[in-house]
RNA sequence: GGGGUGUUGGUGGAAUUGGUUACCACGCCGCCCUCUCAAGGCGGAGGCUACGGGUUCGAUCCCCGUACACCCUACCA
C-alpha cells in the first residue's frame, strides 16, 4: 500500500494541505504502508524553491517523516508528454489544432457559465470538436508540419464512470458530462490531470488521499488511468476546510492563520497543531480528543472522517482569537501537561531566540529551570508566554504592565517606604525558602498593619511586573533571595 | 447555465446503521477554591437536528422538494 501528499509549492504551506498530508501520513502508518512526497512543480511560474523548502520544514514540525526520495514532477514532465503521444497513436486521444484562446484567470468561472449560456441557447454541443475526428493520416500531416496543437483525451460519448470514495461513498459521473479534457498544451506542456495520474502510476500509488475539492476531477483521472491501461487506485476525499464566514480559506483574504509556519512561530508545541489538525474533519470512536501521535497512528480510520466541511473559527478583529479557540486551548494544554524535559527543549529554543537563554540552565541550574517551567507553565497558552509574560524569571530586564503598576504600587503611596523595609527582611530570611518567605512576608504585614495581600500583590508586580501569575511565595523561591529584594527596592521608585 | 457534495447549539464533533428528557469538547456565564490569574471542582445559558412535505406506531437517522454553502465545469493546479 502505498499513498503520497503531493502539494504544489506555490506559496507556503497551507494547514488545509497539512492535514490532508497528516491523514495519508497517519493512514499509511497505520496500516504499514509507504508514505511518499511529491511537489507538484509544473507551474514553472509560481513555483518557488522556498516553499518547497516551508513544505520540508512544516512536515517535518508535524513529525510527518516521508519514506523514500521526493520527488519533483516537473523532472518528469518529458514522460507525461510521451504517455499523451502514445494515446494519439493508440487513437484514445486527439490533436485539437484549433488557436489557444486566451483566458483571464480572473474571471473564468463566469466566462465558463456565460460559454454554457450561450451553448445551450444556440442548441450547440459544447462538445463537439472538429479535430476529434479528423483522420490520423491528415492528424499526422499537419503535425509534422509544425502546425501547434494542443492534445485532448477522447472521451467515450456514452456511458459512464464510477468509483467508490472511502469518504463520500458510491460516485458516478455520465460521460456526456466530460469534455474531451486537454492533455498537453499547444506548447507541449503536460496539464495537471495528465501528470497526477502519470505520476501516480509511475510512484505505484494506491491509494489516493486529498481534498474535497479533486472529487469531480477523479473522474476524469479515472478516464486518464483507463485510457493508459493502468490499475486505478482507491480514492478518498476529505472535507474541506473553511473560513469562519464559510467562505474558502486563502491566503490573499485571511493571510497569515492558514499559514502552517505561522503556529511554528507564534509558539505551538507541534503535537498540539497536529491533535487540533488531525480533529478537523476526523475524528475517533471514542470521545477522547487529546491524542498522542502514537494514538492517532491506532485510531485513525477512513470511516471516521466526515462529509461536511469544517469551519477554521477565528475573528480576526479580536487578538486574541487570532485562530481557533480549541487549537489554542489545546496548545496550553500541552504545555501544561507535556514532560518538563520535552517542554524545556521547547523553552530553550524561544529563550534563545529572545536572548535569554543561559548555558547553566542546562548544567548547575538544571534543576532550577525545570521547576521554574514546572510553575509558570501552568498558565502559558503558547511557547511565546516564556520569553513574553516569563521573561522576569530569566532575567533582569523585564517590562513592567502599566496597569498592575496602578493597581498593585501606585495606589498605596506607603508602599514607598514598606517595599524597601520588606525588601530588608526578604534578604535576611534564612533559610530561604517558600515558606519561610510567606512567614517573613505575614509577620511584617501584621507589624506594619498592613494586610498581607497589599505586599503579596504589590510583590508580584515588583518581581515579575504583571499583576497575575503563580503562587507569590513560589515566585519569591525562584527568583532568589538578592533578586527579589533588589527588585521590591527598585520598585519602591515606581511609586 | 450544467454537474457534484454537503447542512446537528457560536465552533469542532457524538448519537448502538429509526426507539424514551439529542451527548462530548472548545468558547461563554455563575459558584467554590484563593494572595492575583490560571488550573481544578460544581452548576448554568445556548438546538423546533436548514426549511417544507412524505414513509412509519415512532425520524437527527430513510425518500422527495426548496433554500443556502462549497467544489468542479480552464490549453490553472
Amino acid at each position: 500500500m502505498r499513498l503520497r501528499f503531493a502539494p504544489s509549492p506555490t506559496g507556503y504551506l497551507h494547514i488545509g494541505a497539512a492535514r490532508t498530508a497528516l491523514f495519508n501520513w497517519l493512514y499509511a502508518r497505520k496500516l504499514g504502508g509507504t508514505f511518499l512526497l511529491r511537489i507538484e512543480d509544473t507551474d514553472t511560474q509560481r513555483s518557488t524553491d522556498e516553499s518547497t523548502r516551508s513544505i520540508i520544514e512544516g512536515l517535518h514540525w508535524l513529525g510527518l517523516d516521508y519514506d523514500e526520495e521526493m520527488v519533483f514532477q516537473s523532472a518528469n514532465a518529458d514522460k507525461h508528454r510521451a504517455a499523451a503521444l502514445q494515446l494519439i497513436d493508440a487513437g484514445k486521444a486527439y490533436r485539437d489544432f484549433t488557436p489557444k484562446a486566451e483566458r483571464a484567470d480572473a474571471n473564468v468561472k463566469q466566462e465558463i457559465a456565460e460559454r454554457a449560456r450561450a451553448a445551450s441557447a444556440t442548441g450547440t454541443d459544447h462538445r463537439s470538436n472538429p479535430f476529434r475526428d479528423l483522420s490520423s493520416q491528415e492528424s499526422n500531416t499537419r503535425a509534422a508540419a509544425g502546425e501547434p496543437f494542443a492534445v485532448r483525451l477522447k472521451v467515450a460519448r456514452e456511458g459512464l464512470s464510477t468509483f467508490e470514495d472511502a469518504v463520500y461513498g458510491a460516485q458516478e459521473r455520465e460521460h456526456s458530462e466530460i469534455e474531451d479534457l486537454v492533455l498537453l498544451r499547444s506548447d507541449g506542456h503536460p496539464l495537471y490531470n495528465l501528470s497526477v495520474v502519470c505520476d501516480d502510476i509511475e510512484m505505484r500509488i494506491t491509494d489516493v488521499i486529498r481534498g474535497q475539492d479533486h472529487l469531480t476531477n477523479t473522474h476524469k483521472q479515472i478516464l486518464i488511468y483507463e485510457a493508459l491501461g493502468a490499475p486505478v487506485p482507491r480514492f478518498a476525499h476529505l472535507p474541506l476546510i473553511l473560513a469562519p464566514n464559510k467562505a474558502k480559506l486563502s491566503k490573499r483574504k485571511h493571510g497569515e492563520v492558514v499559514s502552517l509556519t505561522t503556529y511554528r512561530d507564534r509558539g505551538f508545541v507541534p503535537a498540539a497543531f497536529r491533535n487540533f489538525l488531525a480533529l478537523l474533519g476526523w475524528s475517533p470512536d471514542d470521545e477522547q480528543e487529546l491524542l498522542s501521535r502514537e494514538q492517532l497512528v491506532e485510531k485513525f480510520s477512513l470511516s471516521g472522517i466526515h462529509r461536511a466541511p469544517a469551519v477554521f473559527n477565528f475573528n480576526e478583529t479580536d487578538a486574541r482569537q487570532w485562530t481557533d479557540q480549541k487549537a489554542l486551548w489545546m496548545n496550553a494544554e500541552y504545555i501544561r501537561t507535556m514532560p518538563v524535559a520535552e517542554l524545556a527543549v521547547m523553552v530553550r529554543a524561544e529563550l534563545e531566540a529572545a536572548g535569554l537563554w543561559k548555558p547553566e540552565y542546562e548544567t548547575t541550574r538544571r534543576a532550577w529551570f525545570e521547576r521554574s517551567l514546572e510553575v509558570i507553565r501552568q498558565r502559558f497558552h503558547t511557547l511565546k508566554d516564556f520569553s513574553g509574560q516569563g521573561r522576569a524569571y530569566f532575567g533582569d530586564e523585564f517590562e513592567f504592565d502599566d496597569a498592575a503598576v496602578k493597581k498593585n504600587l501606585q495606589k498605596e503611596p506607603r508602599l514607598r517606604e514598606l517595599l524597601p523595609a520588606l525588601a530588608a527582611r526578604i534578604e535576611q530570611t534564612e533559610p530561604f525558602t517558600l515558606e519561610t518567605c510567606e512567614a517573613t512576608l505575614r509577620a511584617y504585614a501584621d507589624e506594619a498593619g498592613v494586610k498581607a495581600g497589599l505586599f503579596i500583590n504589590a510583590a508580584r508586580t515588583a518581581l515579575t511586573g504583571q499583576s497575575v501569575g503563580p503562587s507569590m511565595f513560589e515566585v519569591f523561591d525562584l527568583i532568589g533571595r538578592e533578586a527579589s529584594a533588589r527588585r521590591l527596592r527598585d520598585a519602591a521608585r515606581l511609586i
